[in-house]
DNA sequence: AGCACGCCGACT
DNA sequence: GTCGGCGTGCTC
């Protein structure tokens, strides 16, 4: 008999296989011959004809593992949507030698002990409402509340019931690698065992857990992307923590939106999910708004106080000193505020010291040798580095092209900077810096927000990675250095993500002791967007937003999907996308453009092409990407990428 | 993606 | 003379 396999590679077609002392059922695991290797494989189809090239024989069978029905359903889709080969896909589910040839020792389940917390009026209504939507209807709900608010508690409260029933929980987080913080609060609600997945867990806790999965065991998981493809056998309740940040867009090897496959998987499944955010993003909301999605909305801060006041500093009227960012004004509220004994946030979603070195004399600008970009001067770790690459290169103030003697001077402020300024304004404080340059362990992370919350520092400069969740109590001034950079001139996801990042940054001041306060910086304080910003008016930014991507026909209206074309050879990519885009005569429905040089045209050493597509359907889209892609041979040394819902356009 | 084959430069 | 650089092509 002969038998379609997936191989857990990159491959967008089946292979033929032949076994004949034994029938196999579709979605076993069988491990195949291929090439010089053994490879893991599925079965896609049983009782093929015999093809006319020469055709191996299954190795082995893994009695125990198999895909069902709705399974490999999910499996196709994720392939048919964003087009990656369905090989990739398989191995996705980290079907591997490793994991499947792995044999549990099955032990004792500790008894839960739970906690619970007290929930607040609005609380309790919003779990009351989300229980009863849960009894009707599958369909996703997003539970939304101000930062502060107590999502957590109240989903947590929903992770019980499920607990109780013995089901399987997974809450997708963010870069969990970097948020010990949620771990502990379940720990503590709990008292059971949390499994953390993400791609740096250790080879045995991955088997585990997979099996874990599998058995239908029942447990918690908390992931990252990647959890969304774990073979959970019992799930209850899939929780997407944060549901708008940008991190579920996986951009490497094969790209996909974490939260949009797991709104999928949950209806093929008829599993009930939560998206959680304090700030939804327009995709969510346009599903609320299409009755796609249920919407649970909590308003208040859990301690009652009011929302931190927003006030705008006019940096048009109020001039800098030069080389200063930090107004008089905000200095000023800096000073009250530690004072009183409270601590102060600024924010400046930009590492490093300064993000231009420029040679004064002859204008030469450092610039990486592999990227077209600029290199950023880190002075804590004194060299100048790259934002795209990472490449290093050695700090000069000697200008190498005209050799002009301390010529080179520091264009704009980073993190680093700004607490520069800042410990010469206050030399007796504390001013520490958060950025992923240091900060780039749950441990580092702990300590600074340990040494924060005891009070051992009283200023701390940080970038979006402060924008995440955490809590400090004693926190009640808020001061943005820059609204300004990322809100005007940049793509349509970048201003929703610089809007997004302001509005959360803005409700980490006066979280539980005092009412906070805080202060924006800004060129253009009569603009809608940070106007909208201070009254907190969300409504009216996602109103303008809604109806500007209506507009132009962008996600959530339109689709897109962005070619990436790259290679050593710039007149290779060059001709490559020429002849893509000789395409685009075959369809009316789609429009192409492009190819340009993408923005980034020159990363790690590869010239980058990019192609943009769009149309009104994804389905007719992703026929034509296909075709497109199809009717050009492409060599091997031009790589061709497929983002199907791009979310930067790098 | 891996992995081998294959054809040109710098080494014992 | 060979080691090894990575361009090209194949995997049932």
């Amino acid at each position: 008999m002969y038998y379609d396999i997936i191989i857990a590679r990159p491959f967008d077609k089946v292979f033929t296989y032949e076994l004949d002392d034994q029938s196999l059922e579709i979605g076993q695991i069988v491990i195949v011959p291929f090439g010089k290797a053994m490879e893991v494989g599925m079965v896609m189809a049983s009782d093929v004809k015999k093809p006319d090239y020469n055709i191996k024989k299954i190795e082995s069978i893994i009695s125990g593992i198999k895909f069902n029905e709705i399974n490999i359903k999910f499996l196709k889709w994720v392939s048919d949507y964003t087009l990656a080969p369905i090989g990739s896909v398989l191995k996705l589910f980290t079907i591997n030698k490793d994991i499947i040839s792995y044999q549990r020792e099955t032990k004792d389940l500790p008894e839960p002990s739970f906690k619970s917390t007290i929930l607040n009026d609005e609380q309790d209504k919003a779990k009351v409402d989300m229980i009863k939507i849960q009894k009707y209807s599958h369909k996703p709900i997003v539970l939304e509340g101000v930062t502060g608010s107590g999502k957590t508690e109240v989903y947590f409260d929903l992770i019980e019931r499920e607990i109780n029933e013995s089901k399987q929980i997974l809450i997708m987080v963010p870069e969990i690698s970097l948020t010990p913080q949620l771990e502990n609060r379940f720990k503590e609600r709990f008292g059971i065992e949390i499994n953390i997945w993400h791609s740096k867990i250790t080879p045995k806790r991955r088997k585990e857990i997979w099996h874990k999965c599998y058995e239908g065991e029942p447990l918690v998981v908390i992931g990252a992307r990647s959890s969304l493809f774990l073979p959970f056998k019992n799930l209850g309740l899939t929780v997407i923590d944060e549901e708008h940040d940008s991190s579920y867009k996986q951009e490497d090897s094969i790209r996909y939106q974490a939260r949009d496959l797991a709104v999928v998987k949950a209806n093929y499944e008829k599993n009930k999910l939560i998206l959680t955010s304090a700030t939804p993003s327009l995709e969510t909301i346009n599903n609320i708004n299409n009755k796609k999605y249920h919407h649970v909305f909590l308003s208040k801060q859990y301690s009652g106080l009011p929302l931190p006041q927003i006030s705008l500093v006019d940096l048009s009227k109020n001039k800098l000193e030069k080389n200063q960012w930090i107004s008089s004004f905000l200095k000023n509220e800096i000073e009250n505020c530690l004072l009183n004994k409270e601590q102060a946030l600024i924010f400046l979603n930009r590492r490093g010291y300064s993000p231009l070195s420029l040679c004064v004399e002859c204008g030469y600008r450092h610039q990486c040798a592999q990227c077209s970009s600029w290199l950023v001067m880190h002075q804590q770790k004194k060299r100048l580095l790259c934002h795209q690459c990472g490449s290093i290169e050695e700090m000069s103030f000697n200008c190498p092209k005209c050799l002009a003697k301390d010529s080179i001077k520091f264009i704009g402020p980073g993190v680093e900077r700004i607490a520069e300024e800042l410990t010469q304004s206050f030399p007796d404080k504390v001013v520490n810096v958060m950025s992923s340059d240091l900060i780039n362990s749950p441990k580092k992370i702990k300590e600074l927000i340990d040494k924060f919350s005891n009070k051992e520092i009283d200023i701390i400069v940080a970038t979006q990675i402060m924008a995440k969740g955490y809590d400090f109590p004693n926190l009640s001034l808020v001061g943005v250095i820059d609204a300004d950079a990322g809100l005007f001139g940049g793509d349509m996801r970048a201003i929703e993500k610089t809007y997004n990042m302001l509005q959360q940054v803005s409700g980490r001041a006066g979280r539980s002791q005092q009412t906070g306060k805080v202060i924006i910086q800004t060129y253009y304080p009569e603009q809608p967007i940070i106007q909208s910003l201070q009254q907190r008016d969300r409504t009216t930014f996602i109103h303008q937003a809604l109806m500007e991507r209506e507009q132009f026909n962008i996600p959530p209206f339109g689709f897109m999907t962005s070619i990436i074309i790259s290679g050593s050879s710039k007149a290779n990519v060059e001709k490559i996308s020429q002849q893509l885009v000789y395409f685009r005569k075959y369809s009316e429905e789609c429009s192409v453009l492009g190819p340009v040089e993408a923005p980034i045209n020159l990363l790690k050493g590869q010239f980058r092409y990019r192609i943009l597509l769009k149309g009104k359907s994804r389905k007719n889209l992703n026929i034509f990407t296909k075709k497109m892609v199809n009717s050009v041979k492409i060599p091997s040394a031009v790589k061709v990428i497929i983002d199907v819902d791009p979310y930067t356009f790098l």
